[in-house]
DNA sequence: TGAACACATGAGCAAGTATTCATATGAATG
DNA sequence: CATTCATATGAATACTTGCTCATGTGTTCA
């Protein structure tokens, strides 16, 4: 079951090194939802809507307008970060609600932006 | 300077919201920043490679061979996340080494799993 | 019930991206 | 100085993605 060390036919130099990191990774599965994650925060327009619900909730027409975009593609866009789990809505009559459903998105984009300001 | 506030032609049903969210909005270097970082994160690849480096400094051939990927995939990844100054390298003979330059990428990692984690 | 409104969705297209392949650079070694 | 090794890089390609356009769904209201 762990004998997932299949020697690549790749040529290495530091064999220890490389057996003490392959013990750290992270397992498949969670590289690949990871970078899906971060795949969803790397868009503008995404990174717009979430901050946007931040504040408030909002229904799909404002963000548009907000946003000076398309009320398709803002609700494509809300589709995406609605499979990510990142937001939730309800329906109130005609109008659908979005809101934010996540308490660490705002971390990512605060350690996000340290970074970018540390150079 | 700070009037661009141009009415796009969206339809928008709460001024007030939508008005208080633009005042909350990031600025658009920044959220192009943002996006840009995220974007450089989300490939399995990229993750791969800093969680590598967050053990231990490495050179390209070492990285190739712990992921079982040919060293100009590498090479041009490692490209990628020098230009998001995420890591950095040292000359050491015919060797390159890497490491992480970056003490919140670790911090973003985290809360990403904290995040799938919960559902 | 039917028109109007808010939103969702599928197809299609232009732009971006991760890899491969071939080749270039740059340091060590004889 | 020529060869070898470690890495970088440019071009090409298969794949992904964000938007538009057209249309479908679901709700309200007359």
């Amino acid at each position: 079951m762990d004998k997932d060390l299949q020697r690549c036919d790749a040529y290495c130099i530091h064999e220890d090194i490389v057996s003490t990191a392959r013990d750290n990774m992270l397992h498949e599965d969670m590289v690949m939802e990871l970078s899906e994650l971060f795949k969803v925060l790397g868009d503008g327009t995404r990174i717009n809507i979430l901050r946007a619900l931040a504040i408030n909730e909002m229904c799909v027409c404002d963000i548009a307008a907000l946003l000076c975009m398309s009320q398709s593609a803002i609700s494509h866009q809300l589709r995406t970060l609605k499979n990510a789990r990142l937001v939730k809505f309800r329906r109130d009559g005609k109008n659908i609600y979005y809101s934010l459903d996540d308490e660490h998105v705002e971390h990512m984009f605060n350690q996000g932006i340290e970074h970018i300001k540390h150079r």
